[in-house]
DNA sequence: CCAGTTCCGGTGACCTCT
DNA sequence: CAGAGGTCACCGGAACTG
């Protein structure tokens, strides 16, 4: 059926639908720029403008009013992030075509990108270093793939990996069909990683493969750098835990110093950094390390990949030997030994090479062709633009040391989290058990439902906002560790100075390496008392608090029994149920007003407040019953009035439908004490429950997962504040798994709303809950 | 104070892309 | 083909300048 032909917005000509419904181009263009437009507008005349061909430009409030007056969805907007996924693809497609176009031999379907690796393997001689590579441009057959069936150039080059995905067996692959089955269509790389990689030890046979050849292994780091979505798949792949590969993942952004440092030494000698991932590759558990350094700053590195492509580089040519023998000259020097002749047949132990190199590389010991970029004592910083300027050979400090080589064997360096894995790991989007599964969203992430680009885009956007945050604060803080540094005259790697902030703790180097905020910009130095800013942010909270403890309505005091038993059996609707529900009214009338208090909820447009209150109250309320829980006499303590606490007995819930009563229970239960009964982690989770972007009807959801974020980030640095750092870890993660709690049994709650007699009920609940007069 | 110029944000038509 | 975003010319208001 067509559609009517006039914009319902304004009455012009219209061609179709936008975003829901039919409007001409130009109010479908308004509604585009405007929708999720923080700017508020006004209106000039009297809130009720008349919207026409001609009157449309006069009140942009009333016609974006009446955009969504009329049924025009906000959410059909994409997000920025969105729109970067989008144009990343179209220009990717671009690319295709216009190789397409250009045909010839040497053209192939992956874009500008092979044409310049290409360009490499013909001009640089480095290539043939790597004798054993797998590359089958350079030494291997184009005419026949691993399992001996002819191929031609089409069908290795410039089939569409989907096409031969049932013949592929990754282990009989070269390097370059396994690269190319991932990185020929950004699409459908997610699921060709899955294909590829279906189990630990697979993926890692199959990253040894692609790290074997430069070009791939390079090829491959491009396509990451792109989509970071799929390298955090295939991280996911190499190691046991999702929530390890989320904490990596959340790494690659933390530090861009690091990163453009890390980037900075393939510019100058990629042949060590394919060396050094080899080596890495035969203990998976550090390929974090080198991984965390490497992608930070996608547009500085795939500028700088292009640099080497283009053959601006300007390495030796052939690997620089070292120049004092130390212990790590002899590592490097057998490790070219064994990438010229069998990169398999490593004497030496793996896990002492990969430890020695990740020093080595790290640490900046002048020893290889590294030392081109890294000759310098350690502690000599580097301003960015040296770094930027990977030629120089102004020393690198890289202010880094590898967790790997410190910590204890049943502790992956990924349990401190510092802030989006809170948000990913609740978030809608995210199913931490799916993740981590070979059959992952093959078809979800087709239906966009569970996808993972929507956890790459959700991680950027967090780490994004996270990061503008901790820039702000990074000026100060650059200022206190140059003053350590100098403290400590110039010799100590300026993060180690923290010795200092944290002395006396048990086993200080460890701790030391916990200490630092994995998702923190490197140059920070994270103090373990709440620094002034965190403080107010809590101290906003308290306040906001006492809002909690107002007197009730005396109608509604009756309820606030001391021994008044109730009876399990009876079956009806009970009347001290609906007393019960009544009395939650007045929880969430003070949590209301409490929000209010919250200078970032105050700030926010009507339309987000309401609708955060609406989803969030419940959860809220229930967080609170937690602290407010007495074990003894299985009630809640209520402020009764200013003075005096009123206990409400928590087998009321019994007369509820459902299992509301033993799941609240058990909610509680797995409730460490120590948590539950400390008010300021309470606030703080009552405020990251109340912050939720995914509330519905949202219109400024970014804002709000900002505001969400900054509080995971003060529930991180407040219990690092009160609890010893494994154990501040520790509490971390577990609280944030308590939101998905809280979350799951607010459907619960939400029942027994939705069970009463509407017109029994509070207006304010009728309100929240949407709930009709019978 | 005024006229001319420059800058900038908003708008709408048209185009490209999936 | 539908429905997204991108692009660009145009317009008008604000700021600046002589």
């Amino acid at each position: 059926m067509s559609p009517p032909k006039n914009c319902a917005v304004c009455g012009d000509k219209a061609l179709g639908y936008n975003f829901n419904a039919v409007t001409c181009e130009s109010c479908k263009a308004f509604f585009r720029r405007n929708a999720l437009a923080k700017k508020q507008f006004t209106c000039p005349f009297n809130q009720n403008c008349e919207i026409t061909v001609v009157t449309r430009r006069f009140c942009q409030k009333c016609r974006l009013k009446k955009c969504l007056d009329i049924g025009m969805k906000s959410e059909n907007i994409m997000s920025e992030e969105d729109k970067l996924i989008k144009r990343r693809k179209i220009e990717n497609n671009r690319a295709k075509r216009r190789m397409m176009e250009h045909g010839g031999s040497d053209a192939d379907a992956d874009g500008d990108y092979n044409k310049v690796a290409g360009a490499v393997a013909d001009s640089s001689s480095n290539v043939d270093m790597y004798g054993g590579s797998q590359d089958s441009q350079s030494c291997g057959s184009p005419d026949s793939d691993a399992n001996g069936r002819p191929t031609g150039p089409a069908s290795s080059t410039t089939s569409r990996p989907s096409d031969r995905r049932a013949e592929t067996n990754p282990l009989l692959m070269t390097a370059d069909q396994l690269v190319d089955e991932i990185v020929a269509d950004p699409d459908r790389a997610c699921q060709a990683i899955n294909r590829l990689m279906r189990t630990q030890k697979e993926s890692i046979s199959v990253m040894e493969k692609i790290i074997e050849s430069q070009k791939d292994a390079l090829k491959l780091v491009s396509h990451l750098i792109d989509y970071p979505g799929d390298a955090l798949k295939i991280i996911s792949k190499i190691m046991n835990s999702p929530f390890n590969a989320l904490t990596v993942f959340t790494k690659f952004m933390s530090s861009p110093t690091d990163g453009l440092e890390i980037i900075s030494k393939i510019v100058d000698s990629p042949k060590d950094v394919v060396e050094f991932m080899q080596n890495l590759m035969k203990s998976p558990e550090n390929a974090i390390d080198i991984m965390n350094k490497f992608m930070n700053t996608p547009a500085e590195a795939l500028k700088m990949l292009n640099r080497i492509f283009n053959g601006t580089n300007t390495t030796t040519e052939t690997a620089q030997k070292p120049v004092n023998g130390n212990a790590d000259k002899d590592v490097l020097d057998s490790g070219e030994q064994d990438l010229g002749q069998n990169p398999q047949c490593d004497k030496q132990s793996p896990a002492m090479r990969v430890d020695t190199v990740i020093q080595t590389m790290l640490h900046g010991s002048p020893s290889g062709s590294m030392s081109s970029i890294n000759t310098g004592e350690a502690g000599v910083t580097s301003p960015l633009s040296n770094i930027a300027s990977p030629t120089s050979n102004i020393p690198i400090d890289l202010h880094y040391q590898s967790p790997s080589t410190t910590l204890m064997p049943d502790e992956l360096p990924s349990t401190s989290s510092s802030h989006p894995l809170p948000y990913i790991a609740n978030s809608p989007e995210f199913d931490v058990k799916g993740f981590n599964q070979p059959s992952f969203s093959d078809e979800l992430s087709m239906d966009g439902s569970v996808s993972i680009n929507s956890i790459e885009s959700v991680l950027s956007e967090v780490i994004r906002l996270e990061y503008q945050a901790f820039n702000s604060l990074q000026a100060p803080a650059s200022r206190i560790k140059d003053e350590l540094y100098h403290a400590a005259g110039g010799i100590l790697p300026s993060y180690m100075s923290q010795e200092q902030a944290y002395g006396g703790c048990k086993g200080t180097q460890q701790y030391l390496q916990h200490q630092q905020p994995i998702c923190a910009p490197s140059s920070i130095i994270m103090e373990r008392d709440l620094n002034e800013a965190e403080q107010m942010k809590l101290r906003e909270l308290r306040l906001a608090s006492e809002a909690l403890y107002d007197p009730v309505d005396e109608d509604l005091s009756a309820l606030m029994i001391n021994d008044e038993r109730i009876k399990p059996d009876d079956a009806r609707q009970s009347p001290k149920l609906l007393q019960l529900i009544n009395l939650t009214a007045v929880a969430i009338k003070r949590l209301i007003k409490m929000a209010k208090k919250i200078s970032a909820f105050r700030d926010m447009c009507q339309e987000d407040q309401v609708a955060l209150l609406k989803g969030g109250c419940t959860e809220m309320m229930i967080m609170r019953s937690v602290m407010i829980y007495d074990n003894d006499r299985g009630a809640w303590k209520v402020p009764h009035t200013k003075e005096n606490m009123a206990n409400i007995r928590t087998d009321l819930l019994k007369f509820a439908k459902g299992n509301v009563y033993e799941e609240h229970l058990k909610f509680i239960s797995t409730f460490d004490e120590k948590w539950r009964m400390d008010e300021n982690i309470i606030l703080i989770m009552c405020a990251i429950v109340l912050f939720s972007p995914a509330r519905a009807r949202l219109i400024h959801k970014d804002a709000i997962r900002l505001d969400q974020n900054s509080y995971y980030y003060l529930l991180r640095r407040y219990l690092e504040s009160v609890y010893p750092g494994c154990e501040a870890k520790n509490a971390f993660i577990r609280l944030i798994q308590k939101i998905s709690d809280v979350e799951r049994l607010n459907k619960f709650i939400i029942n027994v709303y939705l069970n009463v007699n509407p017109s029994q009920v509070e207006p304010l609940l009728r309100e929240i809950f949407d709930l009709k007069n019978h």
